[in-house]
DNA sequence: GAGGATATGCGTACGGTGTAAGCCTGTCAA
DNA sequence: TTGACAGGCTTACACCGTACGCATATCCTC
């Protein structure tokens, strides 16, 4: 006889851990409220004791995937902190591929605990150190979070089947050169390339406007103090 | 008694249309293979003669949304080109607010046919025309891709419920203080916040990056060259 | 200890989903 | 006239989220 002391208690938690593990392993059309019962040994109806419903359940695993950032340590000249947070960002969200569908659901990162601002108050906390205005912080907050979300977004992540990804090679090979020159020109280098470098790339430029803007030093401030 | 010649002849763009009819009014979740039967006067089963499966109908609407990218222009220097490709871009997706969540599944636009090359050819001479090597051209295509797109994607623009709203209002304002000094400090510019400002913000970053690249000019070259 | 309240599990059931399989009929070529 | 076929319709199945009610295990109060 089963008494609730020997199977491991229910929670939240449980609940929420196990309803990510599915969707990285099986991906997010997997995670339904009977399998993760099934994955904790439950019985689907018993989940809703401990959450609200399913959208509770999707929440939650934004908020645990927020919890793993990992907060780069302070070292380096400010751009190389911001350059190093961007790349624990994008490897946090890299880590779990499909949590981008539910990000973008939700229009970025489900923030329902106090806990999931975290990551968003180091963000801000760094972009003031680099010298921004209030104003600024908040627009370079929305610029880089917006680039991040949507780099990661667009590299893919989970499996695509080969026959899909082939798909996708030929009918780019089909196109009709004289419509499409550049594109034809350049194919090569989209075949070849590396995401890590495709990331610092549009990163170096985000880092250069910035600092163009911080040079312009009292200029931008004073614009920002209206 | 109803012929097939007089109720209207029932096409994949019908079917197409219908959907992203349904998807603009009620959104993504809305949209199910009954809902656009019904839309269209037809059985669910209907449509399967002339769609392969639903996510051929979802694919569908990604090209129908790429195909309403408004070519700007070709008025103003390069750099102006460029902000109003931008511009039409974020467009396209606001007019379509549930279109990124396709997007996000795709890990970008579904570009299944030559006609939803055409956005993409045509970002890439830009990039071309600004003097980027082939090899930049490539890099740049994907940092102002991920920005746009990530961009749009957290702005949000499904309607949100007042409730929903207040809540998250309520939780940003309940952030203790002394762990939250710069969110609390710059709070009043995100609740003020601009959409427009904001994405001109990130793109001007973007574009004073890229200008400060090719005012490296053959050296920036000469290394894609390798 | 006895008794009741509460928390937390389970089972059943309803209305939705995508779609496989087969049927029925209007159109058209031979 | 006949046969093929395209393009509708109907039925059926396995899944989904979850409302509702019941059973039991735990704990608090007397």
């Amino acid at each position: 006889m089963t008494t609730t002391k020997e199977r491991e208690r229910l929670t939240r938690e449980r609940i929420i851990a196990a309803a990510l593990g599915v969707m990285d392993t099986d991906g997010l059309e997997a995670v339904s409220m009977r399998r993760i019962a099934r994955e904790v040994g439950v019985e689907a109806m018993s989940l809703y004791h401990h959450v609200r419903d399913k959208e509770d359940v999707l929440d939650g695993i934004c908020e645990a995937v927020m919890g793993e950032f990992d907060y780069p340590d302070a070292a380096g000249d400010i751009t190389e902190r911001l350059r190093a947070g961007a790349r624990s960002y994008r490897r946090m969200l890299q880590a779990h591929p499909d949590v981008m569908r539910l990000f973008a659901e939700r229009h970025g990162p489900a923030r329902s605990s106090p806990d999931s601002f975290r990551p968003m108050e180091f963000a801000l906390s760094l972009f003031r150190e680099a010298g921004l205005s209030d104003r600024d912080c908040v627009q370079a907050f929305h610029a880089f979070g917006g680039y991040m979300q949507g780099f990661v977004m667009m590299e893919g992540g989970t499996i695509e089947s080969p026959e899909h990804v082939k798909h996708k090679e030929d009918l780019a090979a089909s196109l009709p050169i004289d419509e499409f020159p550049v594109l034809a020109a350049v194919s090569h280098y989209f075949a070849e390339c590396d995401g890590d470098e495709q990331f610092e790339f549009g990163l170096g430029l985000m880092i250069r406007g910035l600092q163009a803007k911080t040079a312009e030093g009292l200029l931008g401030d004073a614009s920002a103090a209206e």
